[in-house]
DNA sequence: GCAAGGTC
């Protein structure tokens, strides 16, 4: 039997397809998928890894002896050194110190003074996945012969090369081929698997060497960072190879706005209107830099109603369909629509495996010629209805695909298959499957073509223009409607025309700063600066915000973000730039063409680390300093109105829950609760004293909901409302006691709620918005009979029933969310009544929980 | 409980 090993399951599949003479058999070896087929009588199986399946770390146990060398490793009573090469630099080490623990089982075995052991420390390969392994072990001991057919590329040959470490020790002496093909198409795969060669293990050294030189600077750094001014579990500061100079380009970035010295300009708009149509007009000086002329030529055109069309000017231009996607623009586009890069990789991960779209990790942007297109639009056609009519018009058109500027032949960008159901989808899947299939059909269509009318107009002798965009034809637009810009359309004017003139105005404008980050720009950035790959940038942006270097979208650097890249360009540049990815490319490229070898280059950035520890150290206390402060400033939401000091946000330890706390304490004792559901940040300058009662006013931001400002002292007279009598209680009711239903706001929490007057015998509550004028209206639901009342927005009044677990709000959500959110829903808001009654022993007060679980059932059951 | 790289 002939084991062929591939790196993931779907080039394991493809692989036994291609090469198969008849069809191959789907099997599995301890629930991993594999694949039985017959090649020219003999028989072969193929498997997938799962990328790389060891993992390289520290030993658990690494003692210092300084009899046998710099360090020796103690494992099973094995011995091992590792001297510092000759001709590099030796970190000065105090040999008299006590053995460490490099893995201790928690943060106290991680020590400052140790880290110059740790940079030297070895590193052995761990499984990571351990099925897999298993698997393969089992494979290989029944194999005639193995290949390895990992990805073409040097985390492929190291992939293949830890397999090969497995295998051999199940099967020391079985032939282990290589075969080496670039794209998973018949001709590539027969003609790899016709010359298999030998695995290139200086190739795999060179990955090997990146693995171990990103573990050793990321450890040593990210130990560093933490045990400077250690946070609590939980609070991590870390720095790596790619993280770190992404970070430092964020930052870069918000220092380069703080320096931005912003110019005053003018501008004088206004709107005018012509057969019935209001349009807007600008003066054709679209920015005054001087307030006198300004001024002037305002002074001109104010008050004046009407001017003359002097000149209509129109022109067309044709828009490009888009190229095809590849990992980078589909990240970019989503960023666009709100998804996040790592969460468009989980969602793409997801179709993927559905079988809806294809390999969602790749750099191409040609579709190859193998591709079949028309297949792909006639099953999108029958599979979204929505898709249908423009599926038609690409069908009928000639069908000439965009390309884009990298073509590579692993795979073909990112395309829908055609296959598979999306009304099955949820609603984020539904937007990045519709976003991947218009792009898609788009790349197929042609240009659309924009007129452009630009009209002059004389206002009492100043020169007007007003301009207007019309898509006369929407090629392309008809099938991919993002990013575009809305129609301006204007009457139809002719020279000569009079049209009315009104509300111009003078407006005194500042030039911007440039722009913060959007995720997705930052992920182009990235990729432009040669940082990180199309599978890990996502992930590492996304780690920067969870050790919270980063916030808010547009991208923004906390106060511990900037410390931290401060802290680290001033004692270990290297780690902060771009540089150190292009000089570890090239120390690879030398190990892969055998003119390095792993030891050497990963020795010499270890004397390279370790020649910076000794500063490292010796400021640690410093950096200590500038972290904590930095962390302080992130938490805090204003002074405090007892004693002056910060109030800062922190953590219960007892609860785990969240306050308001003074830094003064425990000689001040000032708190105040969090307000739930939103995101709070300080107020500046007037805004951030409340004129009242003197404690903080705060931002508060809830999920995608307009920010509003308060204060933060739910006792105070600005937070205080009366209560509010919204209806009567319908289960004291039934009971024949009368209660009524009552709006209450809690002093000390802030929270509103609804309660009955009788609440300690019927149970009844309900919460309430967080925000908004409360109206009572008399009025009870139809669905349930729990009061319905109307709260004031700022979208405007909205009327609600109060009861959250009301039927009659369940039918608008989708089956297949509905059923999930409502029992979610239900445990949560059935649980107050519920609970209290049966603790006050009620038999009638049962009733409305019992109801409402049933009416709950048979609506999320439609 | 440290990085970055694969992929599930």
């Amino acid at each position: 039997m002939k084991l062929v090993i591939a790196e993931k399951n779907i080039a394991a599949q493809k692989i036994a397809q291609l090469l198969a003479t008849g069809k191959p058999k789907n099997d599995k070896v301890y629930n991993t998928p594999v694949y039985r087929f017959d090649v020219e009588g003999e028989e072969w199986v193929s498997m997938g890894l799962a990328g790389h399946i060891l993992a390289p770390d520290f030993p658990d146990e690494i003692l210092f002896d300084k009899k046998e060398g710099w360090y020796s490793l103690t494992e099973d009573g094995e011995v091992l050194n590792a001297q510092v090469p000759d001709g590099l630099a030796r970190p000065p080490y105090d040999t008299k110190r006590k053995p460490f623990l490099a893995n201790g089982i928690n943060i106290k075995g991680w020590k400052v003074e140790s880290l110059p052991y740790l940079t030297w420390a070895p590193i052995i390969k761990n499984p990571a996945e351990k099925e897999i392994i298993r698997v393969l072990k089992n494979l290989a001991k029944k194999a005639d012969s193995v290949v390895i057919a990992t990805d073409f590329d040097r985390e492929g040959e190291l992939i293949g090369s830890d397999a090969l470490s497995c295998v051999r020790e199940v099967a020391p002496d079985v032939p282990v081929s290589r075969a080496r093909y670039s794209a998973l198409i018949k001709g590539e795969v027969t003609e790899a698997f016709n010359n298999l060669v030998e695995l290139d293990q200086n190739l795999a050294d060179a990955g090997e060497s990146r693995q171990y030189i990103d573990l050793i600077w990321g450890a040593v750094l990210t130990r560093y960072l933490t045990l400077a001014k250690f946070g609590g579990f939980g609070n991590v500061r870390s720095a790596g190879r790619v993280q770190t100079p992404t970070l430092a380009l964020v930052v870069e970035r918000e220092r380069e706005r703080m320096a931005f010295v912003p110019e005053d300009y003018w501008q004088i708009r206004g709107m005018a209107a012509a057969k019935g149509a209001d349009f807007k007009i600008n003066h054709a000086t679209a920015r005054f830099t001087d307030k006198d002329a300004a001024q002037t030529a305002f002074g001109h055109v104010d008050g004046v109603v009407a001017g003359t069309v002097t000149d209509v000017a129109k022109r067309s231009r044709k828009q490009q369909p888009p190229v095809p996607f590849n990992t980078t623009s589909l990240q970019a586009a989503a960023a666009a629509e709100g998804i996040s890069p790592a969460r468009t990789m989980r969602i793409a991960e997801s179709l993927y495996m559905s079988g809806l779209i294809s390999y969602p990790r790749v750099d191409n942007t040609v579709y190859p010629r193998s591709l079949d297109l028309e297949g792909i639009v006639k099953g999108l056609a029958a599979n979204s209805p929505a898709l249908a009519p423009v599926c038609k018009k690409v069908l009928a058109g000639p069908m000439k695909p965009t390309r884009g500027k990298t073509e590579t032949t692993d795979h073909p960008p990112i395309h829908p298959t055609g296959q598979g159901d999306p009304t099955t989808l949820d609603s984020g899947q539904l937007k990045l499957y519709n976003l991947i299939a218009r792009r898609f059909l788009a790349t197929l269509m042609g240009p659309a073509t924009i007129e452009n009318t630009k009209v002059s107009i004389d206002v009492a002798g100043e020169p007007f223009t007003a301009s207007g965009d019309v898509l006369v034809d929407a090629g392309f637009r008809e099938a991919y409607p993002y990013g575009l810009k809305r129609d301006e359309q204007l009457p139809a004017l002719d020279a000569g025309d009079v049209v009315d003139v009104h509300d111009v105005n003078l407006e005194a404008k500042q030039t911007e700063p440039p722009a913060r980050y959007s995720q997705g720009k930052l992920v182009q950035e990235m990729e432009k600066r040669g940082l990180g790959t199309k599978s890990t940038r996502a992930s590492i942006i996304e780690r920067l915000y969870q050790v919270r270097y980063l916030k808010n979208d547009p991208i923004e650097p906390s106060q511990l973000g900037m410390a931290i890249v401060d802290a680290l360009s001033q004692f270990a540049p290297r780690i902060t730039t771009p540089e150190m990815t292009a000089e570890l490319d090239e120390d690879m490229t030398h190990v892969a063409e055998g003119q390095d070898t792993q030891t050497h280059v990963v020795d010499h950035s270890r004397a390279l680390l370790a020649g910076m520890l000794d500063n490292l150290i010796e400021h640690k206390d410093d950096l200590g300093e500038a972290i904590s402060d930095a962390v302080t400033a992130d938490a805090r939401v204003g002074a405090c109105p007892k004693c002056g000091k910060d109030l800062v946000m922190k953590q219960s330890a007892k609860t785990r829950g969240s306050f308001i706390g003074c830094m003064g304490w425990p000689d001040c004792d000032v708190t105040y609760p969090v307000p739930s559901g939103v995101k709070v940040s300080p107020l500046e300058g007037d805004a951030a004293v409340c004129p009242e009662c003197g404690a903080p006013r705060i931002k508060c931001q809830p999920f995608r909901q307009k920010a509003y400002e308060q204060c933060v002292n739910p006792k105070c007279p600005t937070n205080y409302e009366p209560d509010l009598k919204v209806g009567e209680c319908s289960v004291c009711a039934e009971a024949g006691r009368h209660g009524d239903l009552i709006a209450h706001k809690s002093e000390k929490s802030g929270k509103r709620f609804i309660r009955c007057s009788n609440y300690e015998e019927c149970g009844v509550s309900y919460p309430l918005p967080a925000r908004g004028k409360l109206e009572a209206t008399g009025e009870v639901c139809e669905h349930c009979g729990a009061p319905v009342v109307v709260v004031e927005t700022a979208r405007g009044p909205w009327r609600i029933c109060v009861n959250m677990d009301c039927p009659g709000k369940e039918k608008k959500e989708k089956p297949a969310r509905g059923a999930k959110g409502a029992a979610a829903k239900g445990s949560t808001a059935k649980k107050t009544p519920a609970k209290k009654a049966s603790s006050s022993k009620k038999t009638t007060a049962k009733k409305p929980a019992a109801k409402k679980t049933t009416s709950k059932k048979s609506s999320s059951a439609q």
